[in-house]
DNA sequence: TACCAGGTAAAAA
DNA sequence: TTTTTACATGGT
């Protein structure tokens, strides 16, 4: 059975996918025109199996999900998962208008039409993956991030493979702190994942409803809890809240890839990359993604 | 081998 | 109040 979705033009499936190309086969990854993401569907985990029926101007996704046989309910969320995670309701157009005057982006954009910003499945995954790469890189963070999935994920067994499952605020809340540090967190990280994830799973810290709020609220508000400072704020919002404003400016990897574009790969400092992003104000969060996609890709400055 | 890598809180000054 | 330090793993 298939679920069809039919995503806010314009919307690039294969671009917005080939980022997910080096993901891990066992719980996100895009290959052969294919994405598929281990999820949890209310109370069960489900494989579903994402691809394109049509273009980038009319475009039309199938959504297949294993097991079979789902309630309405589950139907629904399925195909709202499917939107959340690519970002389908949102117009790119505004976008493209609003960042016309500067040279960089307006060829970037036109050269990436079509890319949609990637959304967690959860703000919570986010707020969790973003504690686990503060400070080290990010190659070592993905490490601690596939064993805390190995460790702690909800596992799923389908036609012979072995899927995971990103785990909920209750698991990781009940896990000891030696479990943690087992899956390479440092103590002090440790926790921070049971202290934030007890918040969440006691919902004394309503991570959606906090999504509905101003960027400068919810950073005032995660960033008075212990182990989440403005930067993971920042990256918690652009990347599991869709917040598409949010600019990290103080960021590495972000201040690297701007320098990139505008600053000949000099070192600059979070205040240069913020000045840059002033332009682009209103989708600096989007903006700063479509550079990082540009550099993969290998476009030119 | 040492050092840095998409920070943060706590200790020391 | 400001500066320094510890921390974990992976790459170079």
């Amino acid at each position: 059975m298939e679920l069809i979705i039919e995503p806010h033009p314009p919307f690039d499936f294969s671009l917005s996918s080939w980022i997910f190309s080096d993901g891990d086969p066992r719980v996100q990854r895009y290959k052969g025109e294919v994405y598929w993401h281990a999820l949890r569907l209310g109370e069960r985990p489900v494989l579903i199996e994402v691809h394109s029926l049509g273009t980038v101007d009319e475009p039309r996704l199938s959504v297949g999900v294993e097991p079979d046989r789902l309630s309405s309910g589950e139907k629904e969320a399925a195909k709202s998962l499917v939107r959340r995670i690519f970002n389908l309701d949102l117009d790119l157009l505004p976008f493209y208008e609003a960042v016309k005057g500067d040279p960089v982006m307006a060829k970037i954009t036109e050269r990436l039409r079509g890319l949609h910003s990637p959304s967690t499945a959860t703000p919570f995954e986010a707020l969790i993956d973003s504690i686990t790469e503060q400070q080290i890189s990010l190659r070592a963070a993905w490490s601690m991030q596939r064993r805390l999935l190995e460790t702690f994920g909800e596992s799923l067994a389908l036609g012979g493979n072995s899927y995971y499952v990103f785990p909920g605020p209750e698991r990781l809340a009940a896990a000891s702190v030696e479990q943690l540090r087992g899956c390479g967190l440092s103590g002090r990280k440790a926790e921070y994942v049971r202290y934030v994830s007890r918040l969440v799973a006691d919902n004394i810290l309503d991570l959606d409803a906090l999504a509905g709020k101003r960027e400068d609220e919810i950073t005032d508000a995660l960033s008075k809890i212990r182990g989440i400072g403005v930067w993971t704020a920042e990256m918690t919002m652009v990347r599991g809240m869709q917040k598409f404003d949010a600019f990290p400016a103080d960021d590495l990897g972000l201040r690297r890839v701007v320098s990139h574009y505008y600053y000949e790969d000099r070192r600059i400092t979070g205040a240069e990359a913020r000045s840059t992003a002033l332009q682009w104000n209103g989708w600096r969060g989007l903006a700063s993604f479509y550079l990082i996609v540009a550099e993969w890709q290998g476009l030119d400055a």
